[in-house]
Formats: structure tokens, sequence, C-alpha cells
RNA sequence: GGAGGGAUGCCCGAGUGGCUAAAGGGGACGGGCUGUAAACCCGUUGGCUAUGCCUACGUAGGUUCGAAUCCUACUCCCUCCA
């Protein structure tokens, strides 16, 4: 077809997130005509969403910011299930209680990147338990199951690949296709929805959804994927030595996700920007452009706009500058992890591998004295030469702290108390 | 129900009585080169109150001076047959 004229599609293609369609000319002839509720189910696995699952929120934004209102499904239902898709394992299944919290905890993060309200356009978010649960396993079935082929079911590669793999999937998790499917038939009733999006390994469920839509109710409805983003070197998004990169700053600090955007691989640097950032995309053009050294400067805006728009425009200048003053002028920043120490134990001295593990630069004590070994391990940018130092009152420095360093990029802070 | 195969460290995977905290690879971390990038090269990669001690090869016992390796039972997975 020719380029999109609606102007949701047009922005989303050309920022990079559409990877499939299930008719994109009838999309965009509907969103170039009304106001179009889509949705984007997520899983209540965690309290909180990590870097993964941001592609789905961006695209969710962009459609409000295109004058659509976002439906925020929650799987409190569907998590019961667990989604067999990507997983050789099934999931762990959890409490009615954790569930709750776990939604209490992701509905925080979306009020960051939505406007929920009441308007045309606000956004919503929905549990998919409110229809689940009440679901009657005889009537659905034979409402519902009889429109499924197993056939067909066994050929989606949510279910397929686990098949080949020779992995087990339970009963429990062959249903997931069908709720997921079913939940889409229950938004488009309820909330008059018209669109469900989600990343590409959901393109099965998605289409289940629109066919199920199709038979019981005669609706016509809309399905689009996003690609499965990889860095330019391979590496999954959202995963970092010490774990996901997680949304809550509880879980992960506006400092520490500062610094995820600000390692982006150069080659991400403009796809990055496009998906993660809403920065024009003219600008865009003229920040990847940048070559050699001066596209770090392409890369501070990028975790700047991100971490903003996640953590606040005020979380994201103290990281910046906490970064600046660590980086650039081998200085102390405020924002950087800090642990207490009682004076006591200082005053007899402590070993340097015993504060690095207190203070998260090692695991244990036996990898902070292996990064002391390797020569990786430094005391107020001084590199420590014996396993055993210990630190004293004596370390601290003008402003009475002592600051540890493994590697050149982790640094924390020892403040006695 | 019957016959066979398998379970090893974060992951994959070698190992069939001592030289095994356990090859190799991946990942991760550290060093070098750089630009807080990628690629590449080098090193490290169970824990501890640390020249020693403890824990570890599905689980529980046993044989042995000594077991990931042999024996017994159990659990789970896979393949074939019924």
């Amino acid at each position: 077809m020719t380029s999109p004229r609606s102007e949701f599609l047009k922005a989303a293609t050309s920022r990079g997130f559409l990877h499939q369609c299930t008719d994109l000319a009838g999309l965009d002839e509907l969103a170039g005509r009304e106001l179009v509720p889509a949705y984007i189910g997520f899983d209540a696995t965690a309290d909180s969403l990590h870097a993964g699952s941001l592609v789905p929120i961006m695209l969710l934004r962009l459609l409000q910011r295109s004058g659509h209102k976002p439906i925020v499904l929650m799987g409190g239902g569907t998590t019961k299930v667990g989604d067999p898709s990507g997983k050789d394992e099934q999931r762990q299944l959890l409490t009615d209680e954790q569930i709750a919290g776990n939604i209490a905890g992701i509905r925080r993060i979306f009020e960051k990147f939505l406007t929920f309200g009441d308007g045309p356009t606000d956004a919503v978010m929905v549990n998919n338990a409110d229809w689940l649960d009440r679901l009657q396993y005889i009537p659905f079935l034979r409402e519902y199951g009889r429109h499924f082929s197993v056939n067909r079911m066994l050929g989606f590669d949510s279910v397929k690949l686990r098949l080949e793999r020779e992995q087990p999937l339970s009963f429990l998790e062959f249903n997931y296709m069908i709720l997921q499917a079913y939940d889409f038939v229950e938004l488009a009733r309820r909330q008059g929805c018209r669109l469900q999006m989600g990343g590409s390994d959901q393109w099965g469920n998605i289409v289940s959804g629109i066919e199920l839509a199709h038979k019981v109710d005669q609706t016509q409805l809309y399905g689009l994927t996003t690609p499965l983003l990889t860095t330019s070197s391979g590496a999954k998004m959202g995963k970092t030595a010490s774990g996901a990169v997680w949304l809550n700053a509880e879980r992960l600090s506006a400092y520490d996700y500062w610094q995820y955007w600000r390692n982006t691989e150069d080659a991400d640097v403009g796809r990055f920007l496009r998906l993660y950032t809403d920065l024009p995309l003219a600008e865009i053009a003229r920040l990847e452009a940048l070559r050699g050294a001066e596209i770090n400067d392409a890369k501070k805006l990028l975790a700047n706009e991100a971490t903003a728009l996640c953590h606040g425009a005020e979380a994201a200048a103290a990281a910046a500058e906490t970064a600046r003053r660590t980086f650039e002028e081998g200085r102390i920043g405020d924002e950087l992890p800090t642990v207490e120490v009682p004076r006591a134990e200082l005053a007899t001295g402590m070993p340097v591998y015993e504060l690095m593990r207190r203070a998260g630069l090692a695991a244990s004590n036996g990898e902070a004295r292996r990064l002391i070994k390797g020569g990786g391990a430094r005391l107020n940018d001084a590199p420590i030469v014996s396993e055993t130092a210990l630190v004293t009152a004596a370390d601290l420095n003008a402003e009475g702290i002592v600051k540890l360093s493994a590697g050149k990029k982790r640094h924390a802070l020892v403040r006695p108390v």
C-alpha cells in the first residue's frame, strides 16, 4: 500500500514501531476517520515492568498523542494461566494478593507515560480478571471454544516452538491463547476497542482474537505488532549485568536508568531516540548523523529524555549532573549509590572488600577480592593494591565520605554515620 | 504397563574411581585500546573470619582409604513399544 495517511500510523511507521499489521489500509482509514480505542495487554508477574516493555508503552503513548484512546489491559486473570510464548518452563503461579500488588505497581509506571481520566482520549486501565474469573467452563466452551481449531493452535509459534523443543506444555498454558482472544472480544464489547497491539510474539494471539470477534460478533477488529528489539550487537533489550532494567525507582535508581541509556551502542542511537523519546524526527536525524565522540551528545540526550519520561525531569537532570561530575570531572556526584557505615566500624578499620560488598559493587567478599586482585577496584580513585587493605577514618575525603569504584563505570559512596 | 536414554556450575556442554571447585563454549565482570560505544586482545568467574576450612555434579542411602564417576531406592524428563 502507499504510505499511511493517519497521524497515528504515520508516526508509528516512521518511528519504527510497526512490524506487522493485519490490515494496514483498513486501520489507516479507520484511524484517519475516528477516535480508535486500542489496547495492549501486560502480564502482572512482577510489581514493575522493565525496558523490554517500553516499546509497547511508548506505542500507547504515541497512540494517545495522536488523538486516540489507550487501554492498558492488566492480565490479572491470564497471569494465573501463564503465557507459554517464548518460554520453555511453566511460569510459577501467583496468588491473587501478589497479582493485585503487582497491578498497583505497574499502574504507577503507566501514570508516568499516559494521561488517565474519563475524557475521550484519556487512558484507562482494565483487568481481565473482571471477566475471566467469572467464566463458567461449559458455557464458555460451548460458546467460544467451538470456534478454536486445535489443529491450528498447534501451528502457532507459542505452542509449536515449545513442542518442537520437546518441552512440556500443560493444558493450562495451552488455554492462554483462547483467553487472550476472548479478552479482545470483551474489550471490543465493553470499551469499543478496535485494535490490539503487542510484541511480534503476540501475533498469533492477536489474530485469534480478531477471528473470534468476527465469528461471534461479526465485528472487524485490527491487530498490529511491534518488532522484537535487540541491540545492534544482538543482546536482548532491557537486560544488564545486575538484571533487568526496571522502570520503577525502587528496583532501579533513576541514575542507573540514565546510565543504561547513556551506554547505548552507537549503532542504536537513532533507533532508540525514535522509539524511546518524543523528540521530533528531524532532530533525531541530525543527532544520529553525529560521528565519533560527538555521538555521545546524542546518547546524553537519549538518556535525559528517556529518564525524564520514566522518572521525571528533575530526576533526569540530577542523574545527568551526577554523571557529568563523575565521568567528565572525575569528582563525586550526589546520585551515586550510597551506603552508610557506623563510624565505630570505620574507626577500627574495615576491609575494603567488605565495604565493596556492602556498597553493592560486588556480590560477595570473594568477588570483591578478585576484583581487587584483577586491578579493577579503586578507593578514592586510587587503585587498591592489597586484597586485604583496610579502610579507616583516614580515608575520608574533605567531604567526609569515601568513594569506591569497581571498574570505570560503577561507583559508590560510603558515608559514616 | 514394558524396554531404553537422560538429569553436571548463571546457561549450554565434557567428564565413567584419586591429578576435579569440575575441560570447552556462551554470558557476565575486570584490564588494555577508545568516546562511559562496538569490534578486538588479555584476565577472572562457588562461599568463608582464607597458605586453611566449608558447600557443590537430580534426591536419599550404600560400597571404598578415596565417588560427579560404582551399587540401591526414589523424583522428574525424553524416546520406542503396548
